[in-house]
DNA sequence: TAGGCCATCTGGTCCT
DNA sequence: AGGACCAGATGGCCTA
């Protein structure tokens, strides 16, 4: 995790001039101010720590470089859709061995990643593939 | 150097 | 009144 915003004071407020007519109101302002800006930072931190809990469940192609958030967020719901789609096939087909479904499942693991799936058969590979279709393409998701 | 990504600050709005 | 959430602005870091 970089650290970051070495140009700023952590304390902020020092760009914006409170109302200094009243230093008591110039003071509750400011530690409002600051009050502020440290619940904003540590609610971004939260926001940051789901996102990187997202990442590690999400596919991730290439481990040498991690997705932005965008990305994520993209990866997230292609992913959901994937998995959407392989149990609606699964109950289409009438899945009559549950061992269909588990090989299903089993290759969408994110511990089987960066190769995403482990293919038992060129033609699981072909499936997956096309059940999962994040798209690096143009940021456009294809359902 | 430009563009992408990010952290932080800030002011506004809504809710408790 | 104060906290949570949000979006815009700003500036730093990194890579092609």
């Amino acid at each position: 995790m970089k650290s970051r915003r070495p140009s700023c004071t952590d304390s902020g407020s020092e760009s914006s001039e409170p109302d200094s007519k009243s230093p008591e109101k110039y003071e509750t302002v400011t530690r409002r101010r600051n009050a502020a800006n440290a619940r904003e930072r540590k609610r971004m931190q939260g926001l940051n720590t789901a996102f990187d809990c997202l990442r590690k469940v999400v596919p991730q192609w290439g481990q040498d470089k991690t997705l932005s958030k965008y990305e994520t967020l993209q990866m997230a719901l292609s992913y959901i859709m994937a998995l959407n789609r392989i149990l609606t096939d699964a109950r289409r087909h009438n899945a009559p061995h549950r061992q269909w479904l588990d090989l299903q499942f089993d290759c969408v693991q994110p511990e089987n990643y960066p190769c995403l799936v482990r293919y038992d058969s060129p033609t699981d590979q072909d499936y997956i593939h096309s059940s999962f279709t994040y798209p690096f393409d143009g940021h456009q998701v294809h359902a």
